[in-house]
DNA sequence: ACCTGAACACCGTTCAAGT
DNA sequence: ACCTGAACACCGTTCAAGT
């Protein structure tokens, strides 16, 4: 926890670098050049030193971005969730969203069905727990967890994917092109969405969604009691 | 529609590259080889020809990608979906997981919102048209198939971020030691679930995600139109 | 029209050498 | 211990030239 270079002896020369000037470097480009240009070579070239002396501090490029959403995660201020639990579980999946959303450039990078990284730990945790004061069993929880996991994975890819494209070419025409093509005894339903599509995909009900898939989540619970006790009624013992 | 220099007269020597045998070439190297092998180079070399050769007949990597895409649902067996609205509402769904299972890579080269390619419009267009029979009004559906794609994109880049990291390196140790180190104080859940995590997340629930996520949708119409059904009883009209 | 070779502007990472 | 330079094995794409 001590910054490195501090307590050593006089042995070698000071290090230039640090692992946290690298990530400051690192988050610089990141905010004024996008996630698309953050190489180890350009980083190198930001702290006018070479791509290899990062390698001293840093095992790899994907530790580098797990390190930069650490640090963005304990930067996160952690909110107080309303205590009520079906409050709760919307409110923290809402958190796990917004966290992610202002680095959606990690999904590609993340592996999981893991969790995020240790500082956004607890809310994964915070999802689980209010999970389970739903009445959930711990492992239903786990799923839930999961299906809110996936949901708001695919929104931060699709719109991380969106600005990368966006940033890489400006083509509209081409999909309200095909929008205008569709034919509509074949397609009448997305006929009649016609060129309001795309305004309507742009929207962000990301909150909406998720209140969908969480009541969607409960409703299955209180199934499954149901079939849980009727087994139960059915073989008494085991 | 005709195979290119089949009608065409003896000008110039006969092309030896086709878009159809590229895409066939492209598609043994996803088969054998891996998405992350699959360059603009290594299938010219695949095809005994130069990279250049290869953008006479597509426009660059993207363009390639998803004619890629386009062949696989043009190949994929069109299912009869039930005809009850709900349970073709979920139907339709898996039917999106299921073809896009096969090739997950397509998730990054994606940028929608928009929809998948031509080729599979008629899921989206059963989906969106089942929604509307569950009683949802066109731009509610047109939401709710937002909610399912975003879900089914979350699953499938997730599955492909496992499967790349698996690919690249063996590290299993790693996150397994990530659990044990839990603070049992702040976090009692995630210390509950303990080694048992890695074995809950990697099941395929995405049929049980699925139902979660389709009833969730359908509950909230339920609860709109209450809302919608009030709203006009107290402004009778416009 | 179709294809090639060389080049441009990049990547992540390894290795041997320097201080 | 920390850093450098050169190298390895790649990328996608452009451009000018060949048949």
């Amino acid at each position: 926890m001590e910054t490195r270079g501090q307590r050593s002896g006089r042995t070698g020369r000071p290090p230039r670098l640090s692992q946290e000037a690298i990530l400051l470097a690192a988050q610089r480009i990141l905010d004024t050049e996008g996630p698309e240009r953050l190489s180890m070579r350009r980083l190198a070239r930001e702290m006018s030193s070479t791509a290899m002396a990062l390698y001293h501090h840093v095992q790899d490029k994907d530790e580098l971005l797990l390190l930069l959403l650490d640090a963005h995660a304990r930067r996160y201020p952690r909110p107080v969730l309303p205590s009520e639990p079906r409050t709760r579980l919307l409110a923290a999946a809402q958190v796990l969203h917004d966290l992610l959303a202002d680095c959606p450039w990690i999904v590609e990078v993340l592996s999981f069905d893991d969790f995020v990284s240790e500082s956004a730990l607890w809310v994964v945790e915070s999802i689980v727990d209010a999970a389970v004061e739903c009445g959930m069993p711990l492992e239903d929880a786990v799923y839930a967890y999961r299906v809110i996991w996936h949901y708001t994975t695919g929104e931060l890819a699709i719109r991380a994917s969106r600005e990368r494209v966006r940033s890489r070419a400006e083509r509209p025409e081409y999909r309200e092109h095909a929008l205008e093509l569709l034919d509509s005894v074949d397609f009448p339903r997305l006929n009649a969405v016609g060129r309001r599509w795309a305004g309507l995909t742009a929207r962000d009900d990301h909150r909406k969604g998720l209140e969908a898939v969480v009541a969607g989540l409960l409703e299955q619970k209180t199934q499954a009691v149901g079939v849980a006790a009727d087994a139960v009624r059915a073989r008494p013992c085991c």
